[in-house]
DNA sequence: CATTGTCGAAAA
DNA sequence: TTTTCGACA
């Protein structure tokens, strides 16, 4: 790589918050906005500030109040609180979007904030070069502005230099692929930005401000010199906080000009080798720092400050902002999980505390196993307790944070997994009970062989939620723990073992009885009553529209024999019929698990019905190859298109509907999973002589979770 | 103010 | 050598 012979642009965002709003409430457009969070104080703290806004001469990091006397007509905008702390989704979900049309031109795409981002177009200057120059003309670049001269002069010069590889003719082409990029990113978004193009990251950044909004800077590399008389070492990235500081002082200088004037080897003395060489030259315009492709972060992290006498000082504050922090972190972290296919195993606690008058921030890392509210929440909290429980008995915090980091792929195809919860009338459970003598069994959950990398996380978390529900629900109920192992690749990586100190902890506390792998005291029976809709395999098809009809009535008779009485669900505070709270709550169950197997949102379905026939909403766009299918088995009717039988099922080669396919696809797994059940209660060589799949639904219940 | 990242030193 | 911490940007 020499010094000249990449050509960079940074693409920054003009205002973006205000431009975010601004899209999103049209009347502002033209009036001066800015964007405040917490409107408590002094009319709340600006982040961002409109071009209206700034000629009335309101700046960021006024208050409201202050903006308001300067700018009476000007817009104060919320940003949203969620949980008691900002919410940032908007303005990144904008920044995402901006992202993603920005790769539509390279992948040479460093995204460096919200609002910002590097490409490395060399090679699309290279491209254009062999095509097309005829496009090289003012016209085509009346929104770019050249460091040092005058955009004619310029490419008059360029031009007239016919020597087509030199560098400022790949910089002025660069500048019309910026306008390109520009353009597009506004016919795609809405969304107005800037650009500075140079040679290398540093200098393109230097330029990108010059010229604004909506606007671009050319910096030729023979106009740095003259450009760094004037620009201030402060102005340069990564010399614009301490270390800029301490180098100005050092050699008491103040603009990049001056630097350039000493000698490196002075500079390494000063500082390190590498230090040294990289000031060395960036005095002089060179930057060898490449655009390194990462369109994905590497860590999640929401934080929160709490100043002066907001300080966090008792236990109860501490949980309390810990468990909001949590619950958006997970909230991002399952989102994460969905786009990117990856889990965090890494979470870092971050804490600031006041000490004799002097802020101590300090940080802890955990491993995170599950994505799980309590779980996080009680291991932050140790971390905390530990490290900042004062003699006395009380806290100060200025500071918590949560990130995770530390990201792991899952592997995009997985295994059957499945969890069931077995009916009082169920051989399984029948079996159990008397094996165990216990008085009543309500959960079995049993294992696969599992050979799949995701499966342990999906087990793991069932059982941590178990142990949760034991510890908040007790009521009059026995656990049963059919010990659980998952293997992959012969190693155990899930032995339900792991769970029996928890479980022995609850024991303690609850004061029960603990005997391993049964767990003899009291747990709310969650849900267990979903309605599994069979397709039976036959090839007639209205023998299988018998079939739903049986289930159909089937259904009816259940809900006869329930009185209706009406319940508060204690998931979503809903009044729901007795008859229906077994469904109901099925339905919050399942879309736990769902979520958690990413299924629920790439699904084709569009509301899953529930036993009373009330149907739960859930808007979605079908994501193109997704063959994700467990909500599509508790559908009754999906919307029938089409009554040809073009899908061909794979396993049995017979022909169906498209609509119906998953379904069928569904059934395969349910009577894979049934196979199992059935092998397990009764004799051992029902794999050879398969019991017939029941075609009726009977009280007894499956929940279950996979993937064709 | 909130977030995400990097880097060197210290600890494991 | 690898991981963690703390400081900065």
């Amino acid at each position: 790589m020499t010094a000249t012979n990449r050509v960079i642009v940074l693409i920054d965002m003009d205002c973006f918050y205000c431009q975010v709003e601004e899209k999103l409430n049209p009347k502002l457009k033209g009036k001066p906005v800015a964007v405040v969070q917490y409107n408590t104080w002094r009319g709340g703290g600006i982040i961002a500030v409109n071009y209206p806004a700034r000629d009335e001469g309101v700046t960021r990091h006024m208050r409201g109040n202050e903006a308001k006397k300067k700018c009476p007509s000007i817009n104060l905008v919320q940003v949203p609180e969620v949980r008691g702390k900002a919410d940032l989704s908007k303005y990144r979900d904008a920044g995402k979007m901006v992202a993603d049309v920005l790769a539509t031109f390279t992948p040479l795409l460093q995204r460096a904030s919200v609002d910002e981002a590097y490409l490395d177009i060399t090679e699309l200057v290279e491209k254009k070069i062999q095509t097309n120059m005829n496009d090289l003309t003012t016209k085509n670049l009346n929104n770019t502005f050249i460091v040092g001269c005058d955009i004619k002069d310029f490419l008059d010069n360029v031009i007239k230099n016919k020597e087509f590889c030199t560098n400022n003719f790949k910089l002025a082409i660069g500048g019309l692929i910026a306008e390109e990029i520009r353009h597009e990113v506004f016919t795609k978004t809405g969304y107005k930005c800037s650009a500075g193009i140079a040679h290398n990251k540093i200098l393109a950044k230097l330029v990108c401000g010059l010229h604004k909004p909506n606007k671009q800077t050319i910096l030729p590399q023979e106009a740095v010199e003259n450009f760094f008389e004037i620009t201030s070492i402060n102005k340069v990235n990564s010399l614009g906080g301490k270390f800029g500081q301490t180098l100005s002082e050092d050699f008491q200088i103040t603009f990049m000009g001056q630097l350039a004037k000493i000698p490196e080897k002075e500079l390494i003395q000063k500082y390190d080798e590498k230090t040294g060489k990289w000031l060395f030259n960036i005095a002089r315009g060179i930057d060898f720092e490449p655009v390194t492709t990462k369109l994905i972060s590497k860590s999640i992290a929401c934080c929160k400050k709490f100043q002066g006498k907001a300080a966090l000082t008792t236990e109860e504050s501490i949980k309390h902002w810990l468990h909001e922090l949590a619950e958006e972190m997970i909230e991002r972290l399952e989102k994460d999980l969905q786009e990117n296919n990856r889990r965090a195993k890494q979470m870092v606690v971050s804490f600031s505390q006041e000490n004799n008058k002097k802020d101590i921030s300090s940080s802890r890392t955990q491993p995170l196993t599950l994505y799980n509210l309590k779980k996080i929440v009680q291991t932050a909290f140790d971390v905390i307790k530990k490290n900042c429980l004062k003699a006395d008995g009380s806290y100060h915090l200025k500071f918590v944070g949560l990130s995770a980091g530390h990201f792991e792929d899952v592997s995009k195809v997985r295994e059957i997994t499945s969890f069931f919860q077995i009916g009082q009338n169920s051989k399984g459970y029948q079996k159990h009970k008397q094996k165990n003598e216990c008085n009543e069994i309500k959960y079995l959950i049993k294992d696969e062989n599992f050979d799949s990398t995701e499966a342990p996380n999906l087990i793991e978390n069932v059982y941590y939620q178990l142990t949760q529900e034991l510890q908040e629900n007790p009521q009059d109920l026995v656990f049963y723990d059919d010990s659980c192992r998952i293997k992959n690749n012969n190693e155990t990586v899930f032995d339900s073992k792991d769970f029996v100190n928890d479980f022995e902890k609850l024991a303690d506390n609850a004061n029960f009885e603990f005997q391993q792998n049964k767990y003899t005291d009291q747990l709310q029976k969650p849900s267990s009553s979903f309605f599994v809709k069979y397709f039976d395999d036959t090839e007639d098809f209205e023998e299988r529209e018998k079939m739903l009809q049986i289930i159909e009535d089937e259904k009816d008779d259940f809900q006869e024999t329930c009185e209706d009485v009406n319940e508060i669900c204690p998931e979503c505070k809903k009044s729901i019929p007795k008859s229906e709270l077994l469904a109901h709550k099925d339905f919050h169950f399942a879309l736990k698990l769902s979520r958690d197997e990413k299924l629920f949102e790439n699904s084709t379905v569009k509301s899953i019905e529930t036993l009373d026939g009330k149907k739960m909403h859930k808007s979605v766009k079908r994501k193109a190859n997704s063959n994700n299918a467990l909500l599509t088995f508790f559908i009754k009717n999906q919307k029938e298109d089409s009554l040809d039988l073009t899908e061909i099922c794979l396993e049995c080669n017979k022909k169906f509907r498209k609509e119906e396919i998953n379904c069928h696809m569904d059934y395969h797994a349910a009577k894979r999973i049934h196979l199992e059940i059935n092998a397990t209660s009764s004799s051992t060589n029902c794999k050879k002589n398969p019991p017939k799949i029941k075609t009726k639904t009977t009280n007894k219940s499956v929940i279950s979770f996979f993937k064709p």
